[in-house]
DNA sequence: GAGAAAAAATACCAACTGGTCTTTTTTTTT
DNA sequence: AAAAAAAAAGACCAGTTGGTATTTTTTCTC
């Protein structure tokens, strides 16, 4: 890889990660700067302004997350294991902080938090919701076609629902700081939405 | 009322109504102290921090909203109604900005980005979604009571995931700017979670 | 290896941040 | 009405914000 494309991944592991640690708004371009071992002058090179650095960050951890998802979802995996898969990635993506033990989705709450001021950030966070909620449909589809859930339903609202929800876990779980209440609701609450015939469901 | 009093009665609703469009990072001192007639020598002499303030915002937004709370989930009305009365509330409590149909609850948003690194702002966010999930829990005991679900339930978890869900779709409704995305999804979510039986559902 | 172009460093900027300090005004108490 | 206390005003501060302009260094091309 060429040295100028090294720093600004560089720049943009180091930003994601910072973001990932609080938010869009608290963290500044000089303590990405720094972090990242590059000036100023190399920072506004690669990037525009913050906000469009925020958003290739989002590109940037979508495109890391795409293959874990196209790994979970793979036709390979029967809609239970795809649906245990889901739940577990969601757990096990969590990044604990020194204070924190739940992370959320940085990208989808600043985009909800400071979407209003800057499109950019709203944008990245439509983008990722999007997609993963692409994923949700298919897994609904087989999960009605095998018969699994006790009832019909509109796959794409449940899957937007479901969306919804894991956002709500984890935004809740943040506040509380507590990764076992994300444990034991993100489940709970999956198989509620789904619905989940009772003899699926592990607990 | 005390002329005093009156100023930081100013300062608060001006804050709140502040934080409501954005968020507690974007909102600054200056600006509230601005719009609200008042300057900094008065704003730090009625609070000491600008966190202090976030806090007592979300104190005195509570207290008109458990007026509203207690009314909906007064024992005057079934259950049904309760149920229907909250999703309103929620849709209704939405105050559109300019630029986005959906506020969602910024003392929860909030308190999740900005909760790492200021405990205040936390704190806020935890009371008020403790004191939203009691009522949940009262309510799912009378839906449970007169049998209106399908299953059974542990209350207490199904309250949090009732409020999860319900911060969830405002998170992606904010994001998305769709205020149709949350009232489609809303109450189906809410029917799922709380395992309404059919024949009770609106659509 | 010379010249061009890309990349990065440096110094700098105005605007604004939350917050403090001192003075002045208003209100309350005596 | 005088004294004391509360409330508010206003000037000020150091630190930081995102961002720019210019210079220097590195890399690539011929």
């Amino acid at each position: 890889m060429k040295k100028s494309q090294e720093t600004k991944e560089r720049l943009l592991k180091v930003a994601t990660s910072l973001i990932w640690q609080s938010s869009y708004d608290s963290v500044g371009v000089n303590e990405i700067c720094k972090k990242a071992g590059v000036t100023k002058g190399g920072f506004y090179y690669h990037f525009e302004t913050k906000a469009d650095l925020f958003y290739e960050c989002s590109l940037h951890y979508w495109k890391n997350m795409k293959n874990d998802y196209d790994c979970i979802f793979s036709p390979v995996n029967s809609p239970l294991e795809q649906l245990e898969g889901l739940i577990l990635f969601v757990l096990d993506h969590q990044q604990p902080q020194e204070k924190n033990p739940v992370s959320g989705c940085p990208f989808v709450t600043s985009g909800a938090l400071c979407g209003n001021l800057n499109e950019k950030i709203r944008k990245a966070a439509e983008e990722i919701s999007q997609n993963i909620i692409k994923y949700h449909i298919v897994l609904l589809r087989s999960i009605k076609a095998e018969k699994l859930a006790n009832s019909d339903y509109d796959e794409l609202q449940t899957a937007r629902i479901l969306y919804q929800f894991i956002q709500g876990v984890l935004i809740v779980g943040r506040v509380y700081r507590s990764l076992d209440m994300v444990k034991k609701d993100l489940r709970e609450g999956v198989y509620k939405i789904v619905d989940l015939k009772q003899c699926h469901r592990k607990s």
